[in-house]
DNA sequence: CTAATTTGACCCGC
DNA sequence: GCGGGTCAAATTAG
């Protein structure tokens, strides 16, 4: 195995490779480059700094961590069941229910809307907490939730995590209005998916004082970052194919975690292989999607 | 006016 | 008793 600093790295160059790629297409727009889309490579590219940013701020395991490790708590016996009365609810103990995931970037469409319930100081962090859950939690009874944390500064680091599975079946990804941005270059033209080089300030007050909006604006920014460890890209010539399309059951509404957030490396071939004799030109490059 | 967010209070597990 | 999760009234935004 690894160590954390090799895995780390890793993961980097992946995302280096995947972004001198994402290079080439956008100086060659009209060059064939098989069935993987641009947003599939700028996906990889942002699963990848992700990853590598969990991994190094995984080691070793903070406290805040391991408070937080969900997976963790997952071998616990089951809670009884309650009657639906209010504070204080039952963690699901359902490992495939609970999840998390660390990014640098807080605001990410994940196919799901959710409403903001709570913010919470909490100890041991100089960030404040927040609870998010499904906007259909009551029209659908979804029991899904989410908190969001900052975790770390520099660089910024932000823990998403997922509680519950969607019962409400209703995924934006399959509305019509986001079917109909959901073209991936068009999403990289308009520079709505990828934020890289994002301001921090900026960031940072979107996130503390007007982070209400930011969810909101999710909307508008497709990025599929949940379905991320379930992504098949197929070989005949079908673009990003998710899992998650065909089985937003409550059973399957949600990939399997990682116990950590940080494992799920995969390292698509098919995004690197093609022109890979080109990467050499690209010593440097920028991403100008913004 | 309606819907979403904010925020202090409440509740519960440890 | 403390800390974290949730509620719900108040506030804000659209």
């Amino acid at each position: 195995m690894n160590s954390p600093h090799e895995k780390a790295v890793q993961e980097i160059l992946y995302g280096h490779r995947c972004a001198m790629r994402l290079k080439l297409r956008l100086d060659d727009p009209m060059a064939d480059y098989g069935s993987v889309s641009s947003y599939d490579l700028a996906k990889s590219i942002v699963q990848c700094f992700s990853n590598a940013i969990s991994v190094l701020s995984d080691q070793p395991k903070s406290e805040e961590d391991q408070s937080s490790d969900l997976s963790s708590r997952d071998s616990s016996p089951l809670p009884q069941i309650r009657s639906p009365s209010k504070k204080r609810k039952i963690q699901s103990t359902n490992s495939s229910e609970n999840w998390r995931d660390d990014s640098p970037d807080p605001i990410y469409y994940d196919g799901f809307l959710w409403r903001k319930y709570g913010q919470k100081t909490i100890k041991k962090s100089d960030h404040q907490r927040s609870y998010y859950r499904c906007s259909y939690n009551i029209d659908h009874n979804c029991r899904a939730r989410k908190h969001e944390q900052k975790i770390k500064d520099n660089p910024p680091v932000y823990r998403t995590t997922y509680i519950g599975q969607h019962t409400c079946k209703i995924n934006h990804k399959q509305d019509p209005i986001f079917t109909a941005v959901q073209d991936p270059v068009d999403d990289l033209k308009s520079g709505r998916m990828i934020q890289f080089g994002k301001d921090l300030d900026q960031e940072k007050e979107s996130h503390s004082s007007g982070f209400s909006s930011s969810v909101k604006h999710e909307e508008d920014i497709i990025k599929e970052k949940t379905m991320e460890p379930y992504r098949e890209i197929t070989g005949d010539g079908q673009d990003c194919q998710y899992v998650m399309e065909s089985s937003i059951s409550p059973s399957s509404s949600y990939p399997l975690p990682s116990s950590s957030g940080t494992e799920s490396v995969f390292y698509d071939s098919d995004l690197l292989l093609d022109n890979f004799d080109s990467w050499d030109c690209y010593d440097q490059f920028d991403f100008g999607l913004q």
